[in-house]
DNA sequence: CCCTGATTCGC
DNA sequence: GCGAATCAGG
């Protein structure tokens, strides 16, 4: 690949935006991120003042969901899923009468009850951690995942508000720090059980 | 470990 | 001009 004008925008345009040279040799392709780099400084863009001066740039709306080709993509939920609620929740009579479409919300999740091992003793703090880590949580859809991401399922996988954790993984593990602490446990709670 | 950009230097 | 290798940080 050689840098034609094409690309040569797309990187202008993308740097100035404030992609990270990696993302933006991904999205050119046929590229490294060194390429890219070098070429940005070849182009003498190397501060991202892409634009005027005024102009902020803005701190990265969204990662878009890039549509790489992710060969390895193992799709494996948590063993001890948090299945969710049922959420059969009959409130008596069903109002079902000039329902217009009630798909919006239905299900009251948002819950922060995703692992609850019933009979577990999870410490206390281990859980508050995990409902607190939730809100920082990225939010990734399945295709999302990767080696490196937190694989811990949050919601119902029935409804909308569904998605997993995505937070960096603690080495080796499948999980972010925040959710192994509730799915590895050290068994040590459980010898209670004595018989 | 993962990632980032910066620089060098043979091609 | 190009970009892999390397360097320097986070």
């Amino acid at each position: 690949m050689s840098w034609t004008d094409e690309r040569v925008e797309m990187l202008k345009k993308m740097w100035s935006e404030g992609q990270s040279a990696s993302q933006i040799a991904k999205e050119l392709g046929g590229v490294t991120r060194n390429a890219v780099i070098g070429k940005v400084h070849r182009l003498g863009l190397s501060n991202r003042t892409g634009g005027e001066p005024g102009a902020p740039v803005e701190p990265q709306p969204e990662p878009e969901p890039r549509v790489e080709a992710r060969p390895k993509a193992p799709p494996q939920p948590a063993p001890e899923a948090p299945a969710a609620e049922p959420a059969t929740e009959d409130g008596g009579e069903v109002e079902a009468r000039t329902m217009p479409a009630p798909r919006t919300k239905i299900i009251p999740a948002g819950q922060p009850l995703p692992p609850q091992p019933s009979a577990n003793e999870i410490s206390p703090e281990a859980l508050a951690k995990v409902s607190a880590i939730e809100k920082k949580a990225k939010k990734l859809t399945l295709m999302e995942l990767t080696e490196r991401t937190c694989k811990w399922p949050v919601g119902d996988p029935a409804t909308e508000d569904f998605w997993f954790c995505g937070l960096p993984v603690q080495q080796g593990k499948p999980y972010c720090e925040a959710h192994v602490g509730v799915a590895f446990q050290p068994m040590s709670s459980r010898r209670d059980r004595k018989r």
